[in-house]
DNA sequence: ACATTGACCTGAGAGC
DNA sequence: TGCTCTCAGGTCAATG
């Protein structure tokens, strides 16, 4: 699940259920998905503070203490919070969990272990250090920054927007959808775009799809018919025309298109 | 310097 | 049923 529009969806969600509330206690079974600190360090950080925001920028999630600090989550590609009081009501494969003082804990699970659990003095110079590009839904993120740092790249534009040193937060999926959306192969040199074409992603990117799957809250079942996203799968036909759709490889990941609807190569 | 590949994890589903 | 193989929404180090 784990790119922009459902990271959002978690951000929403914590800042929803876990914020102004005494951490009491914290447990950390993933211990080996930790990121430059200890299980004791952690602990000893977050016991007795509390959760005042929940910022997101691309595929992280920070949770800001009060006074100061923040609690890094990324979620790899299986990984989701969930916020309970009964345990029993919550699944496996728990990595971190906080518990509150009001007798509720947020758990941070992570199936395949991809994910990172680590702590920021500064959210700024954590993602500077990163080297993360600029979240595209930030408000500095305009036509120009985009069409400049995508004419750097030399590689197929799918790899382009799923570079996170670039562009923060578009992954395998919603990359699909972008291109699927612009009318683009996945597989086209990024270089070779015209400059419509780039206004056109631009446009996908931010005013589109990315918007569209938060309010659909990143639930493939609630997006538009037309989005590719549901059909993305062996067998899948394209929304608007029915023709099969067509699998490839790019930069390791497979890409699903429209050979109707998406030019270039 | 940049782009691509393989390794890291675990589980689900396909095919035999 | 049970085994093996492939694949999965991410990232990083190693390689070309």
């Amino acid at each position: 699940m784990p790119e922009l529009p459902d990271v959002e969806i978690f951000r929403q969600y914590m800042e929803s259920t876990s914020l102004q509330q005494e951490i009491r206690n914290v447990e950390v079974p993933g211990k080996d998905m930790l990121e430059g600190t200890s299980a004791s360090r952690l602990k000893k950080v977050l016991r007795g503070r509390l959760f005042q925001n929940a910022r997101r920028h691309g595929k992280y999630l920070f949770g800001g203490l009060d006074e100061e600090g923040w609690l890094v989550l990324h979620f790899g590609m299986t990984g989701f919070l969930s916020y309970f009081r009964d345990e029993k009501q919550s699944t496996s494969h728990k990595r971190l969990l906080i518990r509150f003082s009001n007798g509720y804990t947020l758990a941070y699970h992570c199936l395949r272990k991809l994910g990172k659990i680590a702590l920021a003095d500064d959210l700024n110079r954590f993602i500077e250090e990163k080297g993360l590009g600029p979240d595209p839904l930030g408000s500095s993120f305009d036509l120009e920054t985009f069409s400049n740092t995508m004419s750097a790249s030399r590689a197929a534009v799918k790899s382009t927007l799923m570079n996170q040193k670039l562009l923060a937060g578009i992954g395998n999926i919603y990359s699909d959808e972008i291109l699927f959306q612009a009318g683009i192969r996945p597989g086209v040199k990024t270089r070779d775009l015209s400059d419509k074409d780039l206004e056109s992603i631009y446009i996908e990117i931010t005013q589109n799809v990315l918007p569209t799957a938060i309010e659909a809250r990143a639930d493939p079942s609630r997006l538009p018919a037309s989005f590719i996203i549901p059909h993305r799968h062996g067998g899948g036909a394209c929304p608007l025309c029915g023709t099969a759709l067509r699998k490839t490889r790019i930069g390791g990941r497979t890409a699903y298109f429209c050979p109707q609807h998406q030019h270039g190569c």
